[in-house]
DNA sequence: GTCTATATAATGATAGAC
DNA sequence: GTCTATCATTATATAGAC
């Protein structure tokens, strides 16, 4: 197997790792196991266990970038793509339920061990707080567009984190359709596109 | 120093260790030496860590349940109560900001490692839960009471979430106002007992 | 590029002197 | 009730054979 591809399936392994148990609570072995490599030939790969951090944050940001660029082609109106980002929490629940949101884990954890990585980890909030402002914009909502960016982003972590505690289906589909509701309030004029409440 | 007094120190320097650097990350060693303990003498007082554990969701338990104790002596009404739980929010943003929210962050961390004290560390939430629906029962909204209380549970934690990402003072305080906003347009005639902004 | 063997430090945990 | 000394295990990390 070339180095590249090795490399590639250790962060595969490692995010999914990390994203399942924790980036503490995972060792190298662990890692190595999955992959099924040896100990001493995973080094030959990564010297530090910070330095698989770094390449699964990398990989994570460059899936996030994909998925939001998905949405934007996907969709024909910014409203619409706000809701993608409020599906994702139905349509990865069975995760959320076992691990909570990986970004809001992530980086709940690394800013509890003050980890160099942290503000890496936060460029991941970051992308979807950026790409969620845009739509707003976009939506007629210069002024406010970054407040109601966090608000939306603030509630996905908020269900995630509820989510995985009580492990109820029928909070996360309350919470979605009241996010819902709330982005048809935010921007009345768009939402006709979708629904003909008041026409 | 008797026994019990010293269990209850290490309960409660675990307690802070464990919510400021979580639960994996902190040792017996890091313990034992903020106590001033030798890391012997320490297996006389626990035997485990996951005791350790059991004490401190214990400790938590009993002051959560004394903070909802005097929140319920303190205001008059079922609206301030419920102000009192948004309120932590802004009373305790320094340490969220650096620590995130102490309930979220270990039923996360529990969860991820699959602990046999998760289904402890979410008694925690079920305290505010619980205290929070009987808020708005008391309101007049004994139908939805509890979807109510998961609302505004949901709301505090990713305002948690997010303030130890972005640690932007303006966010927190704007979704503060508007969870307090919320809360009027939930029960109209008991805001009248506080803002008189339809008089 | 992968392996086995190993170094080193830290972890959770115990035994026994005082 | 506290200490020192120690154990077994696991962790990160390295060396060197193939």
């Amino acid at each position: 197997m070339s180095a590249s591809e090795t490399r590639r399936q250790i962060a595969d392994v490692a995010d999914r790792l990390f994203y399942e148990h924790g980036f503490e609570a995972t060792s190298f072995a662990d890692i190595a196991r999955d992959v099924g490599l040896s100990r001493g030939n995973f080094y030959y790969h990564f010297k530090t266990k910070d330095e698989i951090l770094d390449a699964v944050i990398a990989r994570r940001v460059s899936n996030t970038r994909a998925m939001l660029d998905a949405w934007e082609q996907a969709a024909s109106s910014p409203a619409e793509r706000i809701r993608s980002f409020i599906h994702i929490l139905i349509a990865n629940r069975t995760k959320i339920m076992a691990h909570g949101c990986p970004v809001g884990t992530l980086c709940n954890e690394l800013a509890k061990l003050d980890h160099a990585a942290k503000n890496d980890a936060i460029l991941l909030f970051t992308l979807f707080r950026d790409w969620l402002a845009r739509q707003f914009a976009a939506l007629g909502r210069e002024a406010d567009a970054d407040g109601l960016a966090l608000h939306i982003l603030m509630r996905s972590q908020g269900v995630a984190t509820l989510f995985t505690a009580f492990r109820d289906e029928d909070f996360i589909r309350r919470e979605v359709a009241d996010m819902e509701a709330w982005l048809q309030a935010q921007c009345p004029a768009a939402s006709l596109l979708h629904s003909r409440q008041s026409a």
